[in-house]
This record gives C-alpha cells, sequence and structure tokens, in this order.
RNA sequence: CGGGACGUGGCCUAGCGGCUAAGGCGCCUGCUUUGGGAGCAGGAGAUCGGGAGUUCGAAUCUCCCCGUCCCGACCA
C-alpha cells in the first residue's frame, strides 16, 4: 500500500477489496474533503458541508422542538478547569492541544483546546443555576472541538471536528435519564429514518464509557468490514460533575442540593460512517431524505441542432414540475462531455434518481430513469412522473435501510463458546454477541486476545433476565453484550 | 508512538549517476462528437519534499530532517 491515490480512469479501488483505499478515494474524488496542511485535519468541502448542514438542520430542530437552546462557549479552556474532574481529566489527557504560549509570551496558566466543553460550561453553570425555577437548563452548541489523535481517516478520526454538543442539567436523575434516553433515540432516529442505516443503539461498559460520565449510552454502526463505529454517544453524567463544578439549587423544600445532568454529541464522523455503509464500487450512496439534490436531468444531445433546443426545453419542463412537486432536481445540461462521463460523475457524487431525457422521451411520452443504488431501470409515463418519482424515492430510503440490516445481521453471530469466538473472530472481523459476567478482567482478556473490545450492551436486552455464562470465567452471565474491533 | 511503503507539473506514473526531466489523465483554445468515462490539432503548467554530503556531473548514491498513506497500540 502507497499513499498513492491511483484513481482509474474509471474509478476507485473496490470496495471488497480495499476498503480504507477505497473509502480515501472516494471521499477526495467525490469531493466531500480534501487533506489540509494541517497533520490529521481536514478540509470539509462544499459538498461535505452540506451533508453536514443536513444532518445539523435535522437534528437541530428536534433539538429546539424540545426546548433545548443553541449558545456557544469558548474553544479554549483554562486548565485549572479541565482537571478539575479527575476522571474527565485522565480520560482525555492524551489527546488534549495546549496552548501555552500567546501574545508573545508564556502564559502562566496554559489553555487547553476543548476536546469537549463540559468543563468550560458547568463552571458558568454553578453561576447560572440558584433556584429549582432554573431547572431544567437545556442547551446546546455547534462548534469544533480538538483531539489529538495518533491515526486520522477524514470524518472518520480527525484532530479537529464539528460536532453538536448537547448539555442539560436537572433536578432529579430520573429526569437525566430521561433525557440521556431521549436523546440517544434522536440519534437512533436520525441514523434509521435519514441515513437509513439500521444501529445498534445500548450502553457502555464501565470501560468504554465517556471520562466522568454515570452511565454512557451509545449508537454503534456496522461497518461492511465487521468494525464497529460509534457513531453517537448520550451520557448520563449524574451529579459527578455538579459535585466538582459546586452547581447546587434550593429545591422548593428550601433545601440546596446538586442537581443531574446529562451530555450527548454527534460529529461528523456520521458522514463517515454514511459513505462507509452505504458507498458502492461506482461511488456515494446517499439516502433520498438528505441527499440535495435528490434527481438528476440528463439531457442528451442531439445531431440537430433544433432538436438539441426541443429536448433542452423538454427536460426544462419536467424539471420545473418536479421542483415545483418539491423534489430537489437538478438539470444537467452539459453537453461538453460525453453521456458516460455525465452519468459517471453523477454516480460518483450520488443523485439518488437520475432521469434521462432525449428524443425517445418526447416521442414516447415516457420517462427513462435509473436508480443509483441498485442501478434499476425503467420508464415512467410522463403525465405520472411526480408520483412515481416520489414513490421510488421512498423505495430506495427504505432499501438501502434493508441493505444495511442486512449487513448488520450478516455480520453479527451470537456464541456460547470463547474458542468458537476465537475461531470466527481470526477469520474475519464480525460483532460478535455473547455472554459476560460484566467483569473488566474478562473484558480485557478478550481485548488482548483478539482485539475486541465491548461495543454495547443493547437496550432491548438491558432488562432481559440473564441465563448463560460468561464466555471466559463461565460465572454467570449478567447480560449478552455485543463485541467487535473498533473503527 | 512502533512496523511497512513512499515523496518527480493539479493528479497518476516513467526515468534509478551523463544531452534541454518523458508520458498519460486533468486544465486552456479551436474544430468535432454525445442513449454508459469520444476524437483531432494546438497550448499553459516542474526550482524532481527540504537540507547537507559523495562526484567532473545527482531526480538518481549517502546521511539528517519534513511530510503522506497502509498495518498496529489509543479514541467521537
Amino acid at each position: 500500500m502507497t499513499q498513492k491515490k491511483s484513481f482509474g480512469k474509471r474509478g476507485l479501488t473496490k470496495k471488497s477489496e480495499n476498503i480504507s483505499q477505497w473509502y480515501n478515494d472516494l471521499i477526495l474524488r467525490s469531493k466531500l474533503a480534501d487533506y489540509s496542511e494541517v497533520k490529521g485535519s481536514m478540509i470539509i468541502r462544499p459538498d461535505g458541508y452540506a451533508l453536514w448542514e443536513k444532518v445539523q438542520s435535522i437534528l437541530d430542530q428536534w433539538f429546539k422542538e424540545d426546548g433545548v437552546k443553541n449558545c456557544y462557549f469558548p474553544l479554549l479552556i483554562p486548565y485549572y478547569l479541565f482537571k478539575k474532574e479527575k476522571d474527565h481529566l485522565k480520560g482525555f489527557s492524551p489527546e488534549l492541544a495546549v496552548v501555552t504560549h500567546a501574545g508573545g509570551e508564556k502564559l502562566a496558566e496554559p489553555y487547553v483546546l476543548r476536546p469537549t466543553s463540559e468543563t468550560i460550561m458547568y463552571k458558568t453553570f454553578a453561576n447560572w443555576i440558584h433556584s429549582h425555577r432554573d431547572l431544567p437548563l437545556k442547551i446546546n452548541q455547534w462548534c469544533n472541538v480538538v483531539r489529538w489523535e495518533k491515526r486520522t481517516y477524514p470524518f472518520l478520526r480527525t484532530t479537529e471536528f464539528l460536532w453538536q454538543e448537547g448539555h442539560t442539567v436537572h433536578q432529579t436523575e430520573e429526569e437525566a435519564v430521561e433525557m440521556t434516553l431521549k436523546a440517544l433515540d434522536w440519534y437512533q432516529k436520525f441514523y434509521e429514518e435519514y441515513f437509513a442505516i439500521s444501529v445498534y443503539a445500548g450502553i457502555k461498559s464501565d470501560q468504554e464509557k465517556f471520562a466522568g460520565a454515570k452511565t454512557t449510552y451509545s449508537i454503534e454502526l456496522v461497518i461492511p468490514n465487521g468494525k464497529a463505529l460509534q457513531a453517537a454517544t448520550s451520557h448520563n453524567l449524574s451529579d459527578n460533575f455538579a459535585k466538582v463544578f459546586n452547581i447546587t439549587f434550593l429545591d422548593n423544600q428550601e433545601k440546596k442540593r446538586h442537581p443531574f445532568q446529562t451530555s450527548w454529541g454527534l460529529s461528523t464522523r456520521s458522514i463517515g460512517g454514511l459513505v462507509l455503509v452505504h458507498g458502492d464500487d461506482s461511488g456515494l450512496i446517499i439516502p433520498p431524505k438528505i441527499a440535495d439534490p435528490q434527481i438528476v436531468i440528463i439531457a442528451l444531445s442531439d445531431k440537430q441542432e433544433k432538436q438539441v433546443k426541443i429536448i433542452q426545453a423538454y427536460a426544462a419542463k419536467i424539471h420545473q414540475n418536479l421542483e415545483e412537486q418539491g423534489f430537489k432536481v437538478i438539470l444537467d445540461l452539459d453537453f461538453r462531455h460525453s453521456l458516460g462521463y455525465r452519468i459517471n460523475e453523477w454516480e460518483l457524487k450520488c443523485v439518488p434518481l437520475r432521469l434521462e431525457i432525449g428524443q425517445n422521451e418526447i416521442k414516447d411520452k415516457k420517462i427513462k430513469f435509473v436508480r443509483r443504488d441498485d442501478f434499476t431501470k425503467g420508464f415512467i409515463a410522463e403525465n405520472k412522473l411526480a408520483s412515481e418519482v416520489g414513490k421510488i424515492l421512498d423505495n430506495i430510503q427504505k432499501d438501502i435501510f434493508i441493505k444495511s440490516e442486512k449487513i448488520k445481521n450478516d455480520l453479527t453471530i451470537e456464541v456460547e463458546d470463547y474458542q468458537e469466538f476465537k475461531k470466527i473472530v481470526k477469520d474475519r472481523k464480525v460483532f460478535i454477541r455473547a455472554g459476560w459476567c460484566e467483569n473488566e478482567k474478562c473484558e480485557n482478556k478478550i481485548k488482548e486476545e483478539t482485539k475486541l473490545t465491548t461495543r454495547v450492551l443493547e437496550m432491548q436486552r438491558i432488562k432481559e433476565k440473564p441465563k448463560g455464562k460468561c464466555i471466559i470465567c463461565h460465572q454467570p452471565a449478567k447480560h449478552k453484550w455485543l463485541f467487535a474491533q473498533s473503527y
């Protein structure tokens, strides 16, 4: 493997042959992102940023409907603040970027570039919260954060990334748990209904949870290479931070109490997940619900200039009709390139549905369509175009979800025996569902021997009655957990 | 931070001690062409990652930096 991006004329490394190479090629070729001069950082190009804006618009609406308000806290966090919560500090220390010099001088107290904003926010919350009437406090910020990772990939793990971080403060732990679960639901709904990706949602083991949290809930994606991508997290912080940052309020009994907090986030990593799960050898596959444009109309050329004008006019009419019906449509009149070239470019960047308009369409009053996801071709009568196009887009959305669910299920194997566990994992990467006693020692043994870590205990299994044994120590298992190698 | 592969116009490569660094893609101009990545003609574009050294002579050999990708360890 070299660093060369050796794109053939027709394109990409095959996804099945080398998913890493395929992924890197695709990110660059589809113009979602570019490498930057700063190691580990990437440039999000307009097409990539448009996807992120789409993510923002969907989540932001849900947050606001729930009374979560947007705000902005500073990038720089005084180190003394950051180190207040011990677990938090310990968890993030290895990946902190610290500003030690500014204004031409060495700073007396260094600043941390936020890897997450709990500390700076909660210091302030202590000033904002005095009464039970101040609660709940629900805020969110869309921002960048910096985590100095050793190894980076575009979108999936970059030194600097964009995300939203929601932070809430509640009178009771029950309320905080409810909020934590609500955020998790948002994320699950987002991935399943908009990104059309079937996910695992559940709780993290103590070892894998957020530094400073009581419980971490996570959305995990199953990548077609069998690896796991942590795609969003929601933390019940209990009153850990409240105690450290001295956040208190007087309840309606005039009693001074610490409130309970949550934090939850989803990052630009989600876009990497989208690319990895759905993309194919021809390029990106973007679900119709988030694609913009959703439909490309390719106008074909003709030998006679008169015909070209007729085709253009016809295509423009179709374009207008579909836009009036609320579809996001782009009209491609670029006759400088050959048809094959134009098609391949649109497939690479992914417009979910392609319509082709030439003389035949005008003559037959039927429009040729091609689905991007499975390349199904057909014709739609012009007078039914809008309704049929709507159905096709819905079907694409459904079908790619089903496909992702199949990948997820096919790559999840339930085992009872550790020898079998090891044998399976030796051959190929998969998710393994197995009984675990929830003791760290057994978790670590699995990690050392197989590289697999606990991903989540699935939500629907939390209340399941324990049965079976821990796959390592053969003590009674508390639950069946999912294990996988993280991306 | 360990192991590996590398660094030559915007991109992919050739050149591996010796003449003015070669080709393809892309880009620009013109003509032509369009039902799955067209063709012809012309054109612009390179201090060969940086530095030091060996040599009559370095893209080519040596050393040191810097950077990139891949595989690990760590993480959203």
